[in-house]
DNA sequence: GCCGTTTTCGGCCCGACTGTTTTCAGTCG
């Protein structure tokens, strides 16, 4: 029985990057241990396990790469506390607003010393009136523009930050990409950076092109009806500020350098440093512009070339984390990413208001013509019926309706689902008489109390679980994307009590959501519990949403196997039989 | 501060752009 996670792993990592930030305004410390603290913030953040949990456990956190006996034991400590003795020294020691001037765009260590030591300046507030008041302009290595751009960015800096939802930003890389391959001399326009990795939302887009011109693509997005504003423009390189708060940064190459530069731009960063260790280790150098050996280069026309001369396969863009893609890709071991075309159904369509036959009938339509075979009807079951849910009496005519259209389906099944709520006390909404003999599936959801502690609330979760009827845990965090933080509890133990109950976890799609997230498809595929990628859908054109729980089920190192709703019907209703416990567990062979 | 099939010291990814310089430091990705 291992000890409930005091803090959890974003905590730990934000107590550290925190320690990093502090130590650089502070200056004359040690850039490579200020470094160390940020490689170690970011391993823990991408861990995929706690690590209050691998220290109850007894594990060894100085096997994690990058993290020796020094850090393990300030991990360690912040884990249990929250801080540790480092921090709240540094905290002591350092003006509280120095840290957060950081943030600001053009706003280094080095100038925030030189502001802080000359003009006293300690907060944003600060920076505000001394470049108002023009003080600016007389420091050393501070000009005129400088003083406006920081004016400026302090202004911009007391509004929220703004990162995107990536399917918003969808649309506007497509615009952009469409309009670059149309400027003459174009060969190749790419998207690159974590638009391509799929991360969940995206702060900036990174483009790439070649050209026989360079100068006229980069040029061509400076002029784009959409800017706003110009960040930087110069012959090989721009970035822009568009109307939505979007920043996007275009770099152009030549031909022989597109796989470098592709591989370069897409990162991540981590992914990048670890790649380019590696090929020093080799006693080649890596560049945007190739991978180069005494100065002749060896390779760079293609992504492929590059992995290939360093000895691994190519990797997809959504590993390219450094979560262990190199050893992987090393060892000829990485897996097959799941792909929107293995999906053969969808396990939570969610009207939103009682649909007849006509819109149940449009919906499978839309599926059919997605070539799924399958789709699950999950009305959400309240007992008083009304606006909240279905009664049962308009459970069993749903379920009715759903009978007579599968009868005129050919190779097409729709199923019968139950949302249900997941009560405070981790009881099941849902009468202990109902009748659940013509249902598919039952996916529990919680839908209020978001914030209880996490013992209460991993309890709350554990106890649903142990409800027979359940087979699917349905948005597990309940975060809201850039609205709502994530629940906070045990992820790992309520997937393994799913594997021993043989339940399964959703990975819901809707952009907002994307729950689970990346690292929590990546625990269940290690704790063995398949995930449900599901849209959640209201009307037909919600099943495109699925491509983006794909992308997180891609970034977690989701293959085939790995997702529920790849199998075909028969052996998905097995399955779902065996969770709810109706029929014997298929055979493992299966 | 971390790390090592060229290990326990001496390294640590690499280049573009900007502003303020008069040859480059600072910042960014």
């Amino acid at each position: 029985m291992s000890a409930p996670a005091a803090f959890s792993n974003a905590q730990v990592a934000g107590a550290l990057d925190e320690i990093a930030d502090l130590l650089e305004v502070q200056g004359g410390g040690n850039g490579l241990r200020i470094r160390a603290c940020r490689n170690a913030a970011r391993t823990v953040d991408g861990l995929g396990r706690s690590v209050a949990e691998m220290i109850a456990a007894g594990g060894k956190l100085d096997d994690l790469p990058g993290i020796g006996a020094d850090l393990a034991g300030k991990i360690a400590e912040i884990a249990a506390t929250g801080t540790c003795a480092q921090l709240e020294a540094l905290r002591h020691e350092t003006p509280p607003g120095l840290a957060e001037l950081l943030r600001l765009p053009g706003l280094g260590p080095r100038r925030i010393q030189r502001l802080h030591e000359a003009l006293h300046i300690e907060s944003l507030q600060d920076l505000q009136a001394a470049a108002q008041q023009g003080q600016l302009q007389r420091l050393h290595g501070f000009g005129a523009e400088t003083q406006q751009r920081l004016l400026e960015a302090t202004r911009l800096r007391l509004q929220p930050q703004r990162r995107l939802p990536l399917p918003q930003v969808a649309e506007t890389v497509a615009l952009l990409l469409a309009q670059l391959k149309a400027v003459p001399g174009v060969h190749e326009a790419v998207a690159a950076g974590s638009f391509r990795r799929r991360r969940d939302t995206v702060g900036d887009v990174d483009l790439l092109v070649t050209a026989s011109a360079p100068a006229l693509a980069v040029h061509a997005l400076t002029q784009h009806s959409g800017v706003t504003r110009v960040l930087a423009h110069g012959t090989t390189k721009a970035g822009v500020l568009l109307a939505d708060g979007l920043q996007v940064d275009l770099r152009a190459v030549p031909p022989a350098s597109f796989g470098a530069a592709w591989l370069y731009f897409t990162g991540s960063r981590a992914h990048n440093i670890a790649l380019r260790r590696l090929a020093q280790e080799a006693g080649l150098k890596l560049n945007e512009y190739g991978l180069y050996r005494d100065g002749r280069r060896i390779a760079g026309h293609t992504e492929q070339s590059v992995y290939r001369a360093l000895g691994l396969a190519w990797i997809e863009p959504e590993l390219r984390e450094d979560r262990g893609e190199l050893d992987a890709a090393r060892a000829g071991t990485l897996p097959r990413l799941v792909e929107l075309a293995d999906l053969r159904g969808d396990l939570r369509v969610h009207p939103a208001s009682v649909l007849g036959s006509v819109g149940l009938r449009a919906l499978a339509q839309e599926a059919m013509a997605r070539r799924l075979d399958y789709l699950a009807i999950t009305a959400r079951f309240h007992a008083g019926g009304g606006a909240q849910g279905l009664d049962a009496a308009g459970l069993a005519r749903q379920l009715r309706a759903i009978e007579q259209l599968n009868e005129g389906f050919e190779g097409f099944t729709l199923l019968k689902g139950l949302e249900v709520e997941i009560l405070e006390d981790g009881r099941l909404d849902l009468p202990a008489d109902l009748d659940l003999a013509g249902i598919d599936l039952v996916t529990g959801v919680v839908l209020r109390a978001f914030d209880l502690p996490a013992p209460k609330q991993t309890e709350r979760l554990l106890r649903a679980l142990d409800d027979p009827r359940l087979a699917i845990l349905g948005h597990p965090t309940n975060r809201l994307l850039l609205q709502r933080e994530a629940s906070a509890f045990d992820l790992e133990r309520v997937l393994r009590q799913a594997k021993a109950r043989g339940c399964f976890v959703e990975a819901d799609a809707l952009p907002q959501r994307l729950d689970l997230d990346d690292v929590g498809c990546r625990m269940a595929r290690e704790i063995g519990v398949p995930v449900s990628i599901a849209s959640e859908a209201q009307e037909p054109a919600g099943l495109a949403d699925l491509l983006w729980g794909v992308g997180q089920a891609r970034r977690g190192w989701l293959e085939p196997a790995d997702v529920l709703n790849t199998r075909p019907l028969s052996q998905l209703r097995r399955l779902l039989a065996a969770a709810q416990g109706r029929a014997a567990p298929e055979p493992a062979a299966a």
